[in-house]
DNA sequence: TCGACTTATCGGATAATCCGATGAATATCA
DNA sequence: TGATATTCATCGGATTATCCGATAAGTCGA
């Protein structure tokens, strides 16, 4: 007959409580179990544990000495044991991220990538959805967290600021713009603008007539994606506006980027997920894998 | 279906041993039970923890993680154990006990003597203190029991009678009581009578009140200390009245001893300790050899 | 004095564990 | 290359352990 587990945690419960019943109720077994496994515990040791009245129970000499002692060895096992599920979780977990598409093409494949080398068992589900649908998707639970620029404060959905970056200008090589180092907003007005619809566009309207006291965004034409308007600004149909964690997509159709100035305008992106709600260990893994990266690509303009 | 710690054991035998066949071995055990622990445990961990071939067997990553961790909580426990063990078997341990100044230097360093050359390793710590603070330091748990004369009865404090034994008169060599085998109380009033202070002496003044109807303690002197008493005997400045339980000290001091007659009156002696409570296994041990030595011993009056 | 509460015990039902035999896979040797 | 030895996994039946619900005994408070 050998000393168990389930006999120590046991001793704990009812140390604890005071009381054989209310220790048998946490552990969810009957009183009478309860009183078996601590008979058994204290014939095995050869040793009184508990001082029994029919109204209360209190420790011996004894059980007051080893209980600390085996408190902390059970909180160790249990810590074992947390971990031992936290790398399963880890190691075979789902992630699903929502992120604007913008982002879903540009930034995220090269941070899934890197993260799947090093975690192959993990799988990553992106989904790419228009921004002001990102926290909605995270605030149901569809996804485990999110990305995207400034929402409104909102109390169910707790906002970490992942990258700021300024607005940049581009066009084709070639352009009269080329030979800048930095492009002024007002520099603009010489050329056709193509501008994304929506928010996005309209609140950078708000910060350049704040900025400026006067003129406008005044787009020659709006269109829904960037690579829409990446696509037009490479047939010489004008010039668009695009910040740079989008580089990739910008070098893809062989385009050239300048930092706006006169003001300098940015924009800040923040990881979206549920206040008080822990992540899984495989969506939190990758949660730190993504900031990783952001810290190391930094402004997002230095590479193939 | 929990870990247990047969199947957390059957891991390091495994895992120290690299063969299912000599850890089931070490266990005494079969392999095909052991195999079973092995299955059960990777299957409530939800992990591999071996890599198997049929000939060999190696630590799988998680495996080798968590071995060094399960290695120290099952020797952590094994220490608790073993200490348990130790105390139980009386191989280290504490005993408190507190006596009258009385009882403490004569009857309690024999019986503590006797009991320390059985076992060796446990410590017995004698408090000597007045007969009044006995109950009340047995009460708080300052000490595991105590001893001394009949005490107002308490729920909170069990009494178990130890000896009883009749009152003494103490005179030196050569004295006009020697040639007596018993001394009356109505003999004392001849000589010069010398006893203790408190309310072990008023009660005995009310005891032989009932009985005599007449008559009555008449004390030359009264000194705190039984030790006090018994030089001034010896100083020939009178007779003093004792419990032979201290027959030591008499014969240390060179006196002698005669039962009192007429009538005779008897005290009772008693170990105390908390109602309810149990006592620690050497405690226990300390207080059965206690019991035994009175047993034995009986009158105090036959030997060296 | 009765009702409420607590721990201990009992008998029967159920679950867990073990053994010995066997199977599958691999390595070694003649 | 085939025979033999070794190892872990699985199986079915026997045995042991565990649990539940009912009940008993003791204590306390209104």
């Amino acid at each position: 007959m050998n000393i168990t587990l389930r006999q120590l945690r046991a001793f704990i419960a009812v140390a604890r409580s005071g009381s054989f019943t209310l220790a048998a109720e946490s552990l969810f077994i009957t009183q009478s179990a309860l009183s078996g496994l601590i008979k058994e515990l204290e014939q095995s040791l050869g040793v009184r544990l508990f001082d029994r009245s029919t109204r209360r129970i209190q420790l011996s000499d004894i059980g007051r000495g080893i209980y600390p002692l085996i408190d902390k060895i059970l909180a160790d096992l249990d810590g074992v044991l947390d971990e031992v599920a936290n790398l399963k979780a880890l190691k075979k977990g789902v992630v699903r991220v929502a992120a604007p598409q913008l982002m879903a093409c540009t930034l995220l494949p090269e941070v899934i990538a890197a993260y799947r080398a090093e975690h192959p068992q993990v799988d990553i589900r992106l989904i790419d959805c228009a921004v002001e649908s990102v926290t909605s998707r995270v605030f149901s639970g569809e996804v485990d967290f999110g990305l995207g620029p400034e929402r409104d404060p909102n109390s169910d959905i707790d906002a970490t600021p992942l990258f700021e970056l300024p607005f940049h200008a581009v066009f084709p090589p070639g352009h009269a713009l080329t030979a800048r180092e930095t492009v002024r907003w007002a520099d603009l007005v010489d050329h056709p603008l193509i501008t994304l619809q929506g928010q996005f566009t309209e609140r950078l309207s708000v910060d350049l007539h704040t900025a400026m006291r006067e003129g406008d965004l005044d787009p020659a034409t709006t269109v829904t994606f960037m690579s829409t308007a990446l696509s037009m600004v490479a047939a010489g149909l004008g010039v668009t506006i695009c910040i740079p964690y989008a580089a990739s997509l910008v070098r893809l159709y062989r385009l050239d980027m300048r930092p706006l100035v006169e003001p300098v305008v940015t924009r800040r992106f923040y990881v979206f997920s549920r206040n008080g709600r822990s992540l899984s260990p495989a969506a939190q893994s990758f949660r730190e894998a993504l900031f990783g990266y952001v810290a190391r690509e930094g402004a997002f303009t230095g590479h193939p």
